[in-house]
Parts: C-alpha cells; structure tokens; sequence
DNA sequence: GAAAGGTACGCAAACGATTGCCTGTCCGGA
DNA sequence: TCCGGACAGGCAATCGTTTGCGTACCTTTC
C-alpha cells in the first residue's frame, strides 16, 4: 500500500521501474485513489461550497463558473448550496456543508445589497454580493465604476442631456449608480434620476413618463440592459432614432439583451466571470494558507461600445 | 466514540438519557459528524455529480435546481462538472468525480442531440440531453409533444395558415419539432418549415422573407421564445395585429422573452424543473438500490397561454 | 572477506467515523 | 444466597489512504 502510494503521487524514494509498474498496474485496473480517504489523512477536502442567497441566476452563472475554473487548478471541487433566500434553509445547507467538512466557502447573491456574517470557521470570501463586514474578504464590482463608465462615454460623444432611467430605489445598486450619475454628469444630468424597476416594462414606461413631462433628453443611461431595451423600443415607437437623436447605454452586457437591441447596446460589462475567477483564486490561497495580497478586490468594468451610442 | 456515535444516529441501544446527554455534548461543542469518514464506512459518499456536456445556460438552471430538490431528501449533496463541450476537459472531470466516489451522475446539455454513453460503473441518469443507448435511464422532454401543444392550440383557436419558424435544421429539436407540426397541421401549414436559427434576429428576418415571398399566414408557431419575440417585433413593424391578424406561440416559457413580449406570448413551458426533479429522483433510487418503475421518463410539456393568441 | 553506507521497500499508526460483539451491572426469581 | 437474563455501554476491527521509520539487501571500500 505504501509504495503504491509513494508511487502515484510521486513521493518517497522508489526506483523509476517500480513507479512505473505501480502506475501501469493502475491504469489496467482502473485504480483511483479516494479523494475521502486522502482528505482524512491530509486533513482537507479539496472541496468547497458556492452558497448563494438568492436562487441561481443569469449573474449568479458566470460566477460560478470563473470560481470553478480558478479553484480546479488547485483540484478542488465545488459544492452547491442554493438558500432560496430562506434562514432555515440556509442553516440546513451549511450544516450539511460544514459535515462535508469543504475547505471554503464562496458566498454571492443577486442583489450588490450586504449580506450579515456567517457563523463559520472555515474560509469564506464573498463574491458579487458584499459582507456587513467589512473586513472579509470579498470580491466586488464597481457599482459606481459601471455608472462612471457610461457616463463619461456619453459625455465624450457630445451628450449633454441624459436622463437616468434605473431600478428600485431600494436596492443598494440603484442608489449608488445614480448617485454617480449624478456627479458625473453634472449639469448634464435631465431632472431627477427615475427610479423604477429591473424590467423592460419599466423602460417603455419611464419613457412615455418623460416625454409626456416634457423632458429635452438626448441620451438615456440605463441602469440595466432589460430597462435598456425598453428605453430603445419605446424610443423607435415614438419615432426617435437611435443613436442619432438618442443616444441609449446600458449596463450588464447580457447578451441576450444587448445583441438583440435595435440598434446593439452600448453597455458596462461587470465581468462577473472575473469576478468568480478571482473569489476563486482568493479562497485558494486562504485555504492553501497564503497570505492575501489584499482583503478586498474590486473588479473593474469594462465597456462595450456598440450602435446605440455611436 | 461507538456510544456517541448510537446516540446521534438513533442506533444501538442506549438509555434515553444517554442519548440526550451525547446529543447536548454534540449540540455545546458545535460538533457534526464527518461525513466523509462515515461515507468510507458505509461505502457511499451522498454525493453525486451533475455534468454538463455544453456550459451551464439557461436551460441547466432549471434542471439543476430541480435535480438538488430530489437529491436533498436523500441528503445528497451535488458536485458540479462543465465539460464546455471539450472532450479532454470531460475525462479530466470524470476522473475527479470518480476518484471523490460519488454515487452516480446527472449528465444533461444543452441541446436533445444524442451524446454517446458515459464508461462509468456507477449509476448515471441522462436528464433532457439523451443518451445514444436508448435503455440508459433517463428523463427527457417531450419534443413532439411540445409542438403538437402549440398547434393544437392554433387550430384550437381557429388558425388555418401556420407558418413554422424554427431554429437550425442540424439540431434534432428542430427536426423533430417541424415533423410534428407537419403532422397535426397538415392541410393548415403554409410552405415549408423555416430552418435559421435560435434567435431573435432570425424571427425577424424570417418574417421579411415571408412576406416577401407573398406568403400568406394567419398564425406563427416559433421554434423558440427568442425568434417569436422577433418575429412579434417585426410583425408589429408592419402593421400586422397580434392576435387579430396574426398569432404568435414559442417554445420555453422563458419568464424574460415571453412576458416582455408585446405582447405576452402564448407558450410551451418544457417544464425544466420537473425535468430536474424527477432525474434526481431516479437517480436517488438507482443509488439506493431500489428498482425503478421505469427507465424512461417523459415529461410532458404544458401549454401557457397569452396574449399573443387569445 | 567484513564492515560501512545507501537505497528501496514494507510495516503500522493515524485520520474519523460505524458496528458487531463482549462484558459488566443490575434486577428479579428460586 | 445464588443464578439467569436483560440492558447499557465499551472495545476493536474496518473503510482507504498517507507517511515516518525500520529493515533488508546491495554496493563499495579497505
């Protein structure tokens, strides 16, 4: 047992020949060593948990699969674990992690709204979604980054009246881009930001809203892809053209939506697939008990410029 | 060790109070038991691996979350495995599933096409994506049925010139989708079955091409949600009325496409989750040891009707 | 030819649980 | 008082690895 040991993983002192053999007796008899019984001795799992708050979802993938690729260079695999936002299902589901005994914990939501603690004694980094506290270490996007982003973009296109259709004041990601909105546009910014919700409906009617009210714009920051498109069919409907007399940005670069824009939507790119790479890179290192280069990492937006602002 | 062991697992015989004691100790000391260690005993691990043959999408989603449903009442934790279609990448995973013992697999994909079977002796459930060796287990969607749904409903509703509009004739889904309308159509389709692909751009196009060529047609059965929803797009651009003129049903119920349609599409729902759910349910009693009632399941499609028909 | 030194391999403990079997204690009955 | 039986709980083997240490054998040198 030993020596086979030694032999498949390359350790202790043994002749080439018998390594060899060892390995080729392997192979024939389709031998695998117990990643378990491994685990037992070597005190590890090479297994760790992607708990996610809210359900899985279109930004909850492109996490979970960066994560994946960063922690399978270190041979690690990743458990789900899905709360459905219920307290007791999520009790339940770190239990059953913790019997698991995984390494680490990646842990992300929907909402860029904090998320309380969790009660672990394992590593755990938060993706997408940040911590109360603020010391643990997370990945983040740059809320205010992705707002900064389109609207310097629209201001350098000659913009100089854009309106600001986003989400629901409440949540957290609304506030602080409009809050940027606000301060990078300046002057340029048509009255207040219109707070409304996370749909393509919302976009047709902020839309009708602000013609009926009046409102001279001649670009519309969107504060999603989905109220984007809206923005861009009632636009067309009302028989403005894009970007001609409008000139309409979004933020997500989901493809879905910003392909199939009439025209194509310029948009901020969160890179959420960095984002998993990099949580996965930094629970790697905690877990393989390196020290962190930083606590915090913030993973910039990217801009993608296509007809509906040029 | 063994007494604590009885007390928190129910087993042996042991004074009430006993188990008490043990259960409070356990509960104090924050302890729960490895389950690795018990897996080695019990020779199962209470795990199984959820492999996807393309990445995970949209339509994995919905299977996954359903296949975690089944598998949690087994207390059965899933690992996950992308191959992104890239066969060295899918031995690399198979290796690592093997070598962490799980108990079986889920194997799905993105498309119906069939895939050639696993080499793995442990139990595997193909899940939507079939397997090329028709008596491997498996719980697929109901193509045919899918499309019959759909044109039943038309003609239902008194619709007498379909046209078909679907996604690339290469993938059997559209294949076989077609022949069923063909079928239950008959005298009711218009031309010839429309082969593009699985988007919006496309129903869009095809709309063009369609009334271009004179075609005349009082009803559109779509292949997908997305080319529905362009082909709803451009038939409003045309002065056409939906449903008045012409109506319009997709495939996939996909909450984004088909309630921000305008408008609201009527519908087959392929039922994803259930799909999902009833993979883990065989799989949990492939993995128990039960016999199953039946190695094929189909789970039927249901019709959701809206406003683009009624 | 014998001792010294080095290399290759085997042995056994340990990881953390489960489980069958054995033992000790307590009770009741003769 | 002694024995039998029932019940509670402890002991140790087992699952499949890793790893440090001991040992056998081979080579080299005087």
């Amino acid at each position: 047992m030993g020596t086979v040991s030694k032999a498949l993983n390359g350790t202790g002192s043994l002749r080439e020949e018998t390594r060899r053999h060892v390995r080729e007796t392997a192979e024939r008899l389709g031998f695998v060593a117990d990643a378990r019984a491994r685990g037992l001795v070597a005190g590890r799992t090479y297994t760790v948990g992607f708990l996610t708050t809210d359900s899985f979802g279109r930004f909850m993938l492109p996490i979970l699969m960066g994560a994946e690729d960063a922690l399978s260079v270190g041979q690690i695999a990743v458990i789900l674990a899905d709360t459905r936002d219920d307290h007791a299902r999520e009790q339940h589901l770190l239990r059953s992690l913790r019997s698991r005994r995984v390494d680490g914990l990646i842990v992300t939501g929907r909402t860029t709204d904090a998320r309380d603690p969790l009660d672990v004694d394992i590593p755990v980094v938060h993706a997408f979604a940040p911590s109360n506290d603020d010391s643990a270490p997370a990945v983040l996007t740059d809320e205010a980054g992705a707002a900064r982003l389109v609207v310097e973009h629209l201001l350098a296109i000659g913009r100089r009246r854009i309106l600001h259709v986003t989400g629901p004041e409440r949540h957290r990601s609304s506030r602080v881009r409009a809050e940027e909105v606000r301060r990078v546009a300046g002057e340029a910014l048509v009255g207040e930001p219109m707070f409304g919700a996370w749909s393509e409906e919302w976009g047709l009617r902020a839309i009708d809203l602000a013609l009926a009210s009046g409102l001279e714009f001649d670009a519309v920051c969107a504060g999603s892809d989905q109220i984007a498109r809206g923005v861009l069919d009632r636009l067309r409907e009302r028989g403005l053209s894009v970007p001609a007399d409008v000139a309409v940005t979004g933020v997500d670069n989901w493809d879905v939506m910003a392909l199939a824009a009439r025209p194509a939507l310029t948009t901020a790119d969160l890179c959420l697939a960095e984002i998993g790479r990099r949580s996965g890179e930094m629970l790697l290192d905690l877990v393989e008990g390196r020290e962190l280069s930083e606590q915090r990492v913030v993973v910039p937006p990217r801009l993608e410029v296509r007809g509906s602002t040029v």
